[in-house]
DNA sequence: ATCAGTGCAAACTTTTTGCACCGCA
DNA sequence: TGCGGTGCAAAAAGTTTGCACTGAT
């Protein structure tokens, strides 16, 4: 905890921005979720009036301190950027209730997935800095 | 093209929905893109109102004819669905100017990617039916 | 001929913004 | 104490819907 507001306090100092108790908060929510949260489910959690989860997501966005997802079109969702949290992930979204959860994989088979990306990549004179991977199905409470 | 409206027309028949004009259209439109496209895309190029694309698009999500996928929240995109098109693939996305384009890997990576993606489910006790994959990097144009 | 589909305009939802006030560096 | 941040309310952007008319089967 102490540890989240070290490194998103440390990454907002060095753009100049402020850390308000406001973002302080979001901060907290948004690495207690364990999946990506939607501006509604932040504004309930947090107490927040929408422009204010809206407007520190925006800042969040720029500095690198979240990334802003979208599974439906309907709802943005947020998460924590990577750089922050220290741990990269995937998404196993129900495509029948439409939940989204976090998930890892191993090292080796997610260093097998960065090589066949960056094989991808050099077929196609892309220049690649990451890859974001939805597996979809049906989660346990849908099956 | 006369195979696409052909595939098309029996999976709508198989629901009992009309191909219309307009429907064929919209088909055609996304059949020739390469890419995703926008609402707005498809009101550019089609020509039709708004309403009617929205609402043709919905109707081909129910029947499976394309697929609603959202990179940014702010505009949904659309593509024909796999079963229509019959190739599969995936998405590299330009984070600098949001620019989408499709792109194919060969057997033996996709192969190698569903072999990951069966070992992931099997941990997280997760049905999967599908996978979705991008690519995230800076495109030739940025560059 | 019938009923699904169309087009317009209005409603609704989600996100952004203007403005006056507040509070942290 | 100044300037970035906040909260309210209003606007903008994106999507959906009601209704009368049209057209595909």
């Amino acid at each position: 905890m102490d540890r989240l507001h070290d490194r998103v306090g440390r990454r907002l100092a060095s753009r100049r921005v402020r850390y308000s108790r406001q973002r302080r908060e979001l901060a907290e929510v948004l690495a207690a979720a364990g999946r990506p949260l939607t501006t509604a489910e932040l504004v309930a959690r947090t107490g927040l009036p929408q422009s204010s989860v809206y407007r520190n997501l925006a800042t969040f966005e720029q500095v690198g301190v979240v990334d802003r997802i979208a599974f439906a079109a309907d709802h943005a969702r947020f998460e924590l950027a990577e750089d922050v949290t220290a741990r990269h992930h995937h998404h196993l979204v129900c495509t029948v209730c439409g939940a989204v959860e976090d998930t890892v994989m191993n090292t080796r088979q997610e260093r097998s997935l960065r090589r066949i990306i960056a094989a991808l990549a050099t077929a196609g004179a892309f220049e690649v800095d990451g890859h974001r991977l939805d597996v979809l199905g049906t989660c346990r409470v849908c099956a």
